[in-house]
RNA sequence: GCCGCAGUAGCUCAGGGGUAGAGCAACGCAUUCGUAAUGCGUGGGUCGGGGGUUCAAUUCCCUCCUGCGGCACCA
């Protein structure tokens, strides 16, 4: 029998006799390996322990604790949970159980919906799965036994899953015990690995592969780890993003609400709307100063020129209509772009007005489906920071550039840094020819590669097929957040189809009317959602330059109040957003009603500081107090509330002065 | 929209066939106090809407609305 090459993950290398078994490899190297190890690694790709090595290859036991092992203890307590529940309800089918990020889950078919009592029976009777210890092994069924067998057992989605493999491709059948699954594997050694770090966490509905017009099926989400301490932090890690939900931290803070008779509609506070309007302010001075400007399209709209624009067709659904007193019918616009190509058409356009960019903060409503809303992270009217872009052929990949390196700057102000761009291409439901699809997705395929190019490997891109939007393809723009979260905010639309439909044209420099092309854009996407993911982000913790309240004037003593208002106006004179607090209470209570408020700034004043002009500064998050002059203390925070762009302005100013 | 769960005072929540309770908040009084809750007192609810069962419904049933967790959809 011929030999075969191995390296390790050591680097050393050794001859073994093709065909040998992980098993047996690390049985021949070390007794104390081949007790730890639970699977191997082949050419970087996990495989049973009880696989043979038929090839020269790289190879790595892996043992339990190996973070490799993380997604074979994931998947095999997926197993364990679809036993469980087919111990525990007799007659349910289980379809398909994945690994998931930090878990995994399982979907069954089960006439009786499970009840939330249920997680606990079934933790318990994994628990007694896992104590069995079962070894797990494979084995290769023909097709027409995988079927015969699925169907006697009623296991019909199974049967789906044995005809959508590929001719040719092993049919693997996973053995723990008595009870057996269809899995491309690979598997740990036996049920007694998974341990004892798993929790399920949620039930849920889902449909069949994910399509909604197939039998709605029940979802069990669960979480493995292959220690207690990485369950338990995982658990803490969960609790930590609820406290930052940005819903809770808009009541905390008095910023919105929501109420029943506005479902998807936001009720903004003073201090909401603040914060609100600094994002505008400084959103509208980042564009202005990229050569855009602000215009403002009406609320509602003729239908007809919805049917123009193609959106009475492929966005009805989403759209809220009105029917007037004399039966006209209209829509609250769900989209800016009609309204500004009515912009870009008033009066004769010329080829040296392109690029030509307008701006607008424009109050979108759509009915989105009911169980899709979320806080301030989906609603049914919102404000997007919208922009569209009428330009030249020739122009168009310079402006998505442009609109590239914008959205960065942007991102990276509020501490982004992340962020991965995906091009969108042509969806089923769309408007306009396929050469004119053709033709713009080349384009933006072009750019995108340049954006990846010009950013040194620091922008990640990807394609995301089929999901352009109805009118043409789009670069999305998908930001990570403190605690890892991804969410798609900017995107930038190339649009061969609006002009036309709606007979906007330029005059060229030959005299000739031209049809420009339509880029949409929009850099935070909807307003709300943006300042719902900046309040989780920031667990309410806001930079001084955007908290609606920005520093607190707290009184210890009511002889302090004369100096407390002077404090007051002076910030005030400074322009800082800033509010006191005079009541008769306890400095103990100011300080954690302010903090619980999330306050950046509390300056206390008692008889000492109204004595010496001081303030006590004390910071939200942190216990320190220091005693300033009242001066100094002007000064720094007048300079720490400059906005990022406008502190760029200043030492630009004077760099150059 | 689909599946499941929930809706009780401004907030957080307890209760449960005989028309409701706590803490915080609010209001009043006292307290002038050095960095995360001062004390005492008072007021406040058609128990999400509608319908049904019952002598009696906030409680049981039906239905609608809204929210929550997913799915599907999506900025």
């Amino acid at each position: 029998m011929s030999d075969i090459s191995l390296t390790f993950p050591d680097g050393s290398q050794r001859s073994v006799r093709k065909g040998i078994t992980g098993k047996e490899l690390a049985e021949s190297i070390a007794k104390s390996l081949a007790k730890r190890a639970v699977a191997m690694s082949v050419d970087g790709k996990l495989a049973d322990l009880a696989d043979p090595i038929e090839a020269d290859a790289t190879v790595k036991i892996v043992s339990r604790t190996d973070p490799e092992a993380l997604e074979l203890i994931r998947h095999d307590a997926a197993h364990v949970m679809a036993e469980a529940v087919q111990a525990l309800w007799p007659g349910t089918q289980v379809t398909i159980g994945p690994v998931i990020e930090n878990g995994f889950f399982y979907d069954f078919a089960k006439a009786e919906p499970f009840h939330p009592d249920d997680l606990a029976k079934i933790e318990a009777k994994m628990h007694e799965i896992v104590g069995r210890n079962a070894p797990f092994t494979k084995e290769f069924w023909s097709r027409q036994k995988a079927k015969d067998f699925f169907k006697s057992k009623g296991e019909l989605f199974k049967i789906e899953l044995v005809d959508a493999i590929p001719e040719g491709e092993d049919l693997k059948i996973y053995k723990q015990g008595d009870w057996l699954d269809l899995c491309r594997g690979p598997h740990m050694t036996s049920t007694g690995q998974i341990g004892k770090a798993f929790k399920l966490t949620k039930f849920a509905g889902s449909y069949w592969r994910g399509d909604h017009t197939k039998p709605q099926l029940q979802r069990i989400y669960g979480t493995a780890w292959a220690t207690e301490p990485e369950l338990a932090a995982y658990l803490r890690m969960i609790e930590e993003a609820e406290k930052r939900d940005h819903r809770k931290l808009g009541r905390e803070m008095d910023l919105f609400h929501f109420q029943e008779e506005g479902p998807g509609v936001v009720f903004w506070h003073p201090k909401g709307w603040e914060l609100f309007q600094n994002l505008i302010n400084y959103m509208r001075r980042r564009q202005n100063a990229a050569g855009y400007r602000e215009v403002n399209g009406p609320q509602i709209l003729d239908k007809s020129l919805w049917e123009t624009s193609g959106h009475w067709e492929t966005f009805r659904e989403n759209m809220f209509t009105t029917v007037t007193e004399d039966e006209r019918t209209f829509a609250i616009k769900p989209m800016n772009c009609p309204g500004h190509v009515q912009i870009f058409k008033h009066g004769l356009r010329s080829y040296r007005e392109l690029p030509y960019r307008v701006s607008e903060f424009g109050i979108v409503h759509r009915y989105e489906p009911s169980g899709a809303l979320h806080g301030l992270m989906r609603v049914r009217g919102f404000t997007q920071d919208d922009a569209h872009i009428f330009c030249t052929h020739e122009q168009l990949a310079d402006e998505c550039l442009k609109i590239n390196d914008l959205i960065l700057s942007i991102y990276r102000d509020f501490g982004f840094e992340e962020v991965v761009v995906k091009l969108s291409t042509r969806p089923e439901k769309r408007v306009g020819a396929d050469a004119l699809w053709d033709r713009a997705e080349a384009a933006m395929a072009d750019v995108l590669k340049k954006i990846e190019a010009q950013s040194g490997g620091k922008i990640k891109t990807g394609i995301n097929p089929g999901e352009g939007a109805f009118y043409g393809p789009k670069f999305e723009y998908v930001l990570r957040d403190a605690i890892g979260r991804d969410w798609q905010c900017g995107t930038t639309q190339v649009d061969f189809n609006l002009p036309e439909r709606f007979g906007a044209f330029y005059i060229d420099a030959d005299g000739e009317k031209k049809v420009p092309v339509m880029i949409h854009r929009a850099i935070f996407g909807s307003m709300e959602r943006f300042t719902g993911i900046l309040l989780e982000n920031t667990a309410g913790h806001l930079p001084l330059w955007l908290a609606p309240v920005q520093a607190m004037v707290c009184t210890i003593v009511s002889d302090a109040d004369a100096y407390a208002e002077e404090v007051l106006e002076l910030l005030r004179l400074s322009g800082l957003r800033a509010q006191i607090d005079l009541r008769n209470e306890k400095i103990n209570y100011k300080v954690r009603e302010h903090s619980l408020s999330k306050t950046p700034v509390m300056l206390v004043v008692g008889k000492r500081e109204a004595e010496e002009r001081t303030v006590s500064v004390r910071r939200l998050g942190s216990q320190e107090q220091k005693v300033l002059p009242l001066k100094e203390v002007l000064s720094q925070l007048t300079d720490e509330a400059v906005p990022p762009d406008l502190k760029r302005a200043k030492r630009a100013i004077e760099a150059a002065a």
